[in-house]
DNA sequence: GGGCCGTACTG
DNA sequence: CAGTAC
DNA sequence: GCCC
């Protein structure tokens, strides 16, 4: 029996740790051979104690009200992920991996911090001089005061570091619910996929918090009262923990139109209006499509389809890196003059073993002054027969201030490749390189966030402004920022590296 | 009752 | 503008 | 579908 010999106090009922939590983990214990000792018993004899399990959430006022002591036990304060993870797994975890710390708030399992501290924090800059970089610049006319920051600069640093913790972004738990996630993403999946954008939002949203969520939830009550989770997907969550799967999802799997729009969405550049108008010309598979092109299906949509086999597979990790060393090794005999700074971004940036395409990221000095150089880069990208096909080639940087290809790539002996390159200027080039690290998720949550603090965060930037009918009246560039760090500071946010960014 | 990330390209 | 993509 |  695994908690042979502890005696444990549960303390549930307060900071997001539910009573109804507490007493199913409190029958776990129990059930392997814990004691569990109640808290009025408890509290008179702590010494005897082994630990305590309190919320993840908990600091030590809260504790020492709850447990009505002056002062907290000698014991340890253990997370309930403890005893979770040691029931699931059946083996007695370390509790010391799971301390509380009795003084700091919030419990952030925080990566070791290697970067090195610019001279002068960007946010810093921001409290003093609120819109200054790019006053400086000749080419744009977005560097207008904002009359929000200019009134009281200090309010939104305030508001960063009161609001940080209610949003998933700052979390790094693995997913302890993917029993329930991986359900609820098929059922998203099909509303986006039938246009029912209103219920793929709801499920995608309520699928982010439930991936954050800290415990791992085994029964309904768990859910109450989180964030977007609401009556209609608590019944749901309910359903899975009981049979495993949904009826509804179930009965969407023998919908003939839902099953095809699933199939022809697959492919790059067929979204779920053109694989419906697809299906109700008759097609039903790929085959059908294949034997009978439609009219209206463009250039890029036919060869995507055609390469339909090869573009669908996972890209191993190392062929990325090979492809991504070609390119880049390509830019710099272009470019021999120019220090190019270059980053493959995406899942693998993520340090995923396989990603669904390579997405490489280049800057250097003067990119606006070499406006021909990726044209001239996938021209020789061609002629070396790394890239097949092109199917995107951005050069008009008028308004957004970069280039993009999207294209088409292959190893002399490997498949078809989708292939990204995207070239940003230096001051760009943190905020790009973010954005294309994603995960979407991820840039939603921040984006979000930045939004509701009356900001606007791009690939460009974090900009002030001010909505009105979903236009942005209001620009100006808040502050530079030439690291990720920097970025992050920028929100007051402990690093993520970019493995810890997927939501 | 309207938004749910913000932006760019295609046709 | 709708559709699609990053 | 959920939240303002």
């Amino acid at each position: 029996m695994i908690f042979d010999g502890y005696k444990i106090c549960v303390l549930s009922g307060f900071a997001g740790f539910t009573k109804m939590s507490g007493e199913i983990i409190s029958k776990n214990i129990s059930k392997n051979g814990g004691t569990i000792i109640p808290l009025p018993q408890a509290r008179n004899q702590t010494s005897n104690l082994t630990l305590i399990i309190v919320p993840e959430q908990s600091d030590e006022k809260m504790i020492l009200k709850v447990m009505n002591l002056t002062s907290l036990p000698s014991c340890p304060l253990v997370s309930p992920n403890w005893a979770i993870n040691s029931t699931n797994s059946k083996t007695l975890h370390d509790p010391n991996d799971y301390q509380i710390k009795k003084t700091e708030l919030p419990i952030k399992r925080q990566s070791p911090q290697t970067y090195q501290s610019p001279p002068q924090s960007p946010f810093e800059a921001y409290k003093t001089l609120p819109l200054v970089p790019l006053s400086n610049s000749p080419e744009m006319n977005r560097t207008q005061t904002n009359p929000i920051l200019n009134q009281n600069n200090t309010r939104l640093h305030d508001d960063l570091l009161q609001n940080k913790d209610k949003y998933m972004f700052t979390k790094e738990q693995p997913n302890l619910n993917e029993h329930i996630t991986s359900v609820l993403e098929i059922l998203m999946e099909n509303y986006f996929l039938l246009r029912d954008r209103g219920r793929g939002f709801a499920y995608r949203s309520a699928i982010i918090v439930l991936k954050s969520h800290p415990e791992k939830i085994i029964c309904g009550d768990q859910v109450g009262n989180l964030q977007k989770v609401g009556k209609k997907i608590k019944k749901k969550i309910q359903e899975i923990l009981e049979t495993g799967t949904l009826k509804r999802v179930k009965a969407m799997d023998e919908q003939s139109r839902l099953k095809a729009i699933k199939e022809f969405s697959k492919i790059w550049g067929v979204g779920s209006a053109t694989a419906d108008k697809l299906f109700t010309l008759g097609y039903r598979t790929l085959d059908d499509l294949r034997k009978n092109i439609p009219q209206f299906l463009n250039d890029n949509q036919r060869i995507c389809l055609e390469l339909f086999d090869e573009i669908k597979e996972r890209i191993p990790r190392e062929e990325v890196k090979e492809i991504s060393d070609q390119v880049v090794e390509y830019a710099k005999l272009l470019l021999p003059n120019k220090d190019i700074e270059a980053n493959t971004c995406g899942s693998y940036r993520r340090g995923k073993e396989t990603c669904g395409d390579i997405d490489i990221l280049l800057t250097f000095d003067d990119v606006l002054e070499n406006k021909l150089f990726l044209r001239e880069l996938v021209d020789y990208l061609i002629e070396k027969k790394v890239v097949t096909h092109v199917l995107i080639l951005s050069e008009n940087c008028k308004k957004h201030e970069s280039f993009t290809f999207e294209g088409i790539a292959k190893k002399p002996d490997g498949l078809h490749r989708r292939l990204d390159i995207k070239i940003y200027p230096r001051k760009y080039y943190a905020w790009a390189l973010m954005h294309f690290t994603g995960s979407a998720n991820f840039n939603r949550s921040i984006r979000l966030f930045a939004k509701n603090k009356g900001l606007k965060l791009t690939d460009e930037g974090l900009f002030p402004a001010i909505r009105s009918h979903g236009e942005t009246i209001c620009g100006g560039n808040l502050v530079e920022c030439y690291t990720e760090e920097d970025i992050f500071r920028l929100f007051d946010m402990p690093y993520k590296p970019p493995e810890q960014r997927d939501l």
